[in-house]
DNA sequence: TGTACATCAGTGAACGCGCGTTCACTGATGTAC
DNA sequence: TGTACATCAGTGAACGCGCGTTCACTGATGTAC
């Protein structure tokens, strides 16, 4: 059957990283074969390499689109302000600290899913995660800003405020996926505290 | 030259769990190989199921031992309180988000170094993780409760303090692992900030 | 526009490697008398 | 206490497996005339 369009080709490229992007932040970028994920893509693993110099390549790629993807999300709730009311920060911390994204780590924030292998693969994995962990903190940084309007809240200020949000939800995430299915009760007190005083 | 001493035995079975301690914690567990934690030990590959079912075996023990042993040195620090003066949460904290313990995972705490591990492996490691982090919890929300001798802090209120003081340290940690090869201006930022407002 | 040919994405078998685990073997230790 | 034998911790080769990566092959697409 082949060869095919490009259009084609680039469909299945994107099929791939989105694919790897859902299943690294789910399972951990080592525990994802290349068979698996092209499998989940649609196709069979030897064409993996006409897209990819390798698999740590790949991982870049998907680290990018993941924080990408999810920093939309986020300013899309910051913008809409769907279902929780409140100003923009309270929404998002009550979004990210809920047991859904808890449960599913395939399309949640890549800061959490991917903190620990990030630090694990190659430099260009470590560059492409921080780029993202720095992204979360403007964003975050021109909320406070933005809700300090009476001007009592200087850059300064509101990037610490930002850098201190952004770990206690990344901890607080952490520790309770890890413990969600021996210590259920444990993991939903420590989104629930959290949730409660993130923004103290 | 076997067969050895039961003490012999005793001492190679510990080096053994020494060793994946500290290897675990800095790699990671799946990252390590049998081979590379027994020569670690002094010993050869083949020897390693005299002592342990399954390296998952190992991994549990692991994971109790790291924590009693962090616990330990926790406690130490608060009872003793040597260098940094203040209050002992406040050694406790300028301890833990040290460029030191960020940098020297392989005697750190467990909490934030096999987060991410501890939910990729067996039930019996996810127990042996979640005991740990009670463990944690408990400590911390026993200081909380003997600072606020005036009785205004309740038993509830030092529990959530304990659980957003390890949510915060554990996410400043590994999110300051995580970028310390590539930004370590960021690395160093993230440590400082909430180093100096974690228990605000 | 039509034709001839080069390109190249996808396929699936194969390669090399390292992993967790098993095994036959060794010989000093532990034990029964 | 001394002797004879069973035990079993350590050794290093070997096993099976799955991984990332490579490769020869196919045939529809893209392109040059």
């Amino acid at each position: 059957m082949p060869r095919i369009t490009r259009e084609e080709k680039a469909r299945n490229r994107q099929n791939i990283v989105e694919a790897a992007g859902r299943m690294f932040r789910a399972q951990g970028i080592d525990a994802v074969g290349i068979a698996d994920l092209m499998k989940e893509a649609g196709l069979t693993h030897g064409g993996f390499y006409n897209h990819f110099a390798s698999k740590d390549d790949l991982a870049a790629e998907v680290c990018n689109a993941s924080f990408a993807a999810s920093l939309g999300v986020l300013r899309q709730a910051v913008e809409e302000g769907d279902v929780p009311a409140g100003p923009p920060l309270r929404r998002v911390v009550e979004d990210y600290l809920s047991a859904e994204h808890r449960d599913a780590p395939d399309g949640g924030c890549p800061s959490a899913s991917l903190v620990i292998d990030a630090g694990r693969h190659t430099e260009e994995v470590q560059r492409s995660y921080a780029a993202g962990v720095e992204g979360y903190l403007a964003g975050f940084a021109g909320e406070f800003a933005r809700e300090g309007e009476g001007g009592e809240v200087t850059p300064e200020e509101a990037r610490d405020r930002a850098v201190l949000l952004l770990s206690r939800m990344v901890g607080a995430m952490v520790l309770a996926r890890a413990v969600r299915h021996v210590e259920p009760e444990l993991s939903d007190e420590i989104l629930r505290t959290c949730r409660a005083h993130a923004l103290d």
